[in-house]
DNA sequence: CCTCAATTTCGAAATATATCTAAATAGATA
DNA sequence: TATCTATTTAGATATATTTCGAAATTGAGG
């Protein structure tokens, strides 16, 4: 939990990789490092777990698989907290 | 310049207490520095080049001052990146 | 031109992060 | 149950980041 966290874990690249992925579909860990052939299936499973305990992505076991997906309610927490530096200065409200 | 840059820049907590004092007001760098008892001055100047490198703030020289203001237009991007994690299914574009 | 104040740059140290290989775990199925 | 496969955990290492104090820089004003 924490914007924080949820900032250090989309930071970065392989991890947006990763999350960018799974905007397309449900993949399981081994599909996942597949598409990353520059990293070891440990250290996407090292990603994997930042990005779970940042609530980015969601696991979910079938069978011998571990399936991970998006979680996209914390990216509108993301999209808000951005939001507050663009909205334009009230004139009502001085 | 970079998304990665963007978002390592956003995501340290010290930057973010720099980028909501500007969200107020145009700061000199001293004056963000008084709003950061645990650091010294010297780290406040690195943290603001990493936010000028990020071009998510702009410095303006005044006399003896470095003022330093939010660059919106940055935020926009980083808005626009996270809603494509979030856009719903088109169904009508399988 | 000298000095003061504001800020940055430098060099060093502590901490954190990303990565690997090897070993451990969990579950499926022969 | 023995073993195979998918995945994670552990331990080690290299790199990156954050931070500091001290020194350098920049500009203002006497």
């Amino acid at each position: 939990m924490g914007i924080s966290e949820t900032m250090k874990a989309v930071s970065d690249p392989q991890r947006r990789t990763i999350l960018t992925l799974l905007k397309g579909s449900r993949l399981s860990a081994g599909e996942i490092a597949a598409h990353l052939p520059d990293l070891s299936a440990a250290t996407v499973s090292y990603h994997l777990s930042i990005l779970k305990k940042a609530t980015l992505v969601r696991e979910e076991r079938y069978k011998n698989y571990i399936y991970y997906e998006l979680n996209a309610s914390v990216f509108e927490q993301l999209l808000l907290y951005f939001s507050q530096f663009i909205e334009e200065p009230n004139e009502e409200n001085p």
